[in-house]
Formats: C-alpha cells, sequence, structure tokens
DNA sequence: CCCTTGACTATCT
DNA sequence: GAGATAGCCAAGG
C-alpha cells in the first residue's frame, strides 16, 4: 500500500461498474463497498481519475438527484445516459426501475415488465 | 502549514 | 419539501 489507496483504489472503480443497469447508486453508497465510508466526496476524483471508462451516470446523490447543477452539460448527459437504461427522471430525481434487492439481473436483461 | 474546494451526507428549521 | 448548518476528508494553491 503506498500511494495508492483511496483515489487510486480499483476498488472504488469496480463497485461503480458492479451497478446494475436501471439502478443507481449514492456517491456514499460506493464509498462504503469500496471500504472508505467517509470518503463519499473521493468517489467522484476516483470516478475521474479511472484508466476505464465507467458507469458514472449511475452514480447519483444519497437524495437521488443529480451531482451536478442541473442544465449544466454534465448533467444532461448523465440524465440522457439514465433514462436510456430506463430510469426515469422526475423533478431533479431519479427514480430507478427497482432496487437490485428485489430485482435480478436476468429480468433486467430480459427487460421484464414492473408491476 | 493554513486555507479553500468539492460529482457528499445527515440533521435541523 | 426546500434551505441552512455542521461534519466529513483528500487535494491543491
Amino acid at each position: 500500500m503506498s500511494d495508492f489507496q483511496r483515489t487510486f483504489d480499483p476498488a472504488i472503480w469496480e463497485a461503480v461498474r458492479n451497478i446494475p443497469a436501471g439502478n443507481v447508486k449514492s456517491y456514499g453508497n460506493i464509498a462504503r463497498i469500496a471500504g472508505y465510508p467517509k470518503h463519499s466526496r473521493m468517489v467522484s476524483k476516483a470516478m475521474c481519475r479511472s484508466p476505464k471508462p465507467l458507469p458514472w451516470h449511475r452514480v447519483v446523490r444519497s437524495d437521488l438527484t443529480l451531482a451536478f447543477p442541473e442544465g449544466s452539460d454534465a448533467y444532461e448527459k448523465q440524465a440522457q445516459l439514465l433514462e436510456m437504461e430506463g430510469v426515469e427522471i422526475i423533478h431533479g430525481k431519479v427514480k430507478p426501475l427497482r432496487s437490485d434487492n428485489d430485482m435480478s439481473l436476468d429480468e433486467l436483461l430480459w427487460g421484464t415488465p414492473p408491476e
């Protein structure tokens, strides 16, 4: 463990990549999964420093709002990517299809209709 | 070494 | 439910 860790810890990237399509996770959530409970803010930096493209758009704030100012370029981009995966955005808040808790990846891939 | 920033969060008003 | 406050922690000037 040298200068690694924190913003360069692959665990962060892995956690982000592990988010199933159609679902989202918060920064704090990712941080905790990766083993850094209090480093929610570092997650964003870690994602920027990722050598490989990440599904960064699936990472939102704990209150389900996007982390960018509404109307900004990044905001629109994230919103579009999310909608492309079936996530609605209402009143600036994202509405995941389901918690990955009671929705299997199979259902996501098969496109099982909700309800 | 001190101060500011930031793709954050929980809590209180 | 929206705005203000305090806690949080690494990076950069």
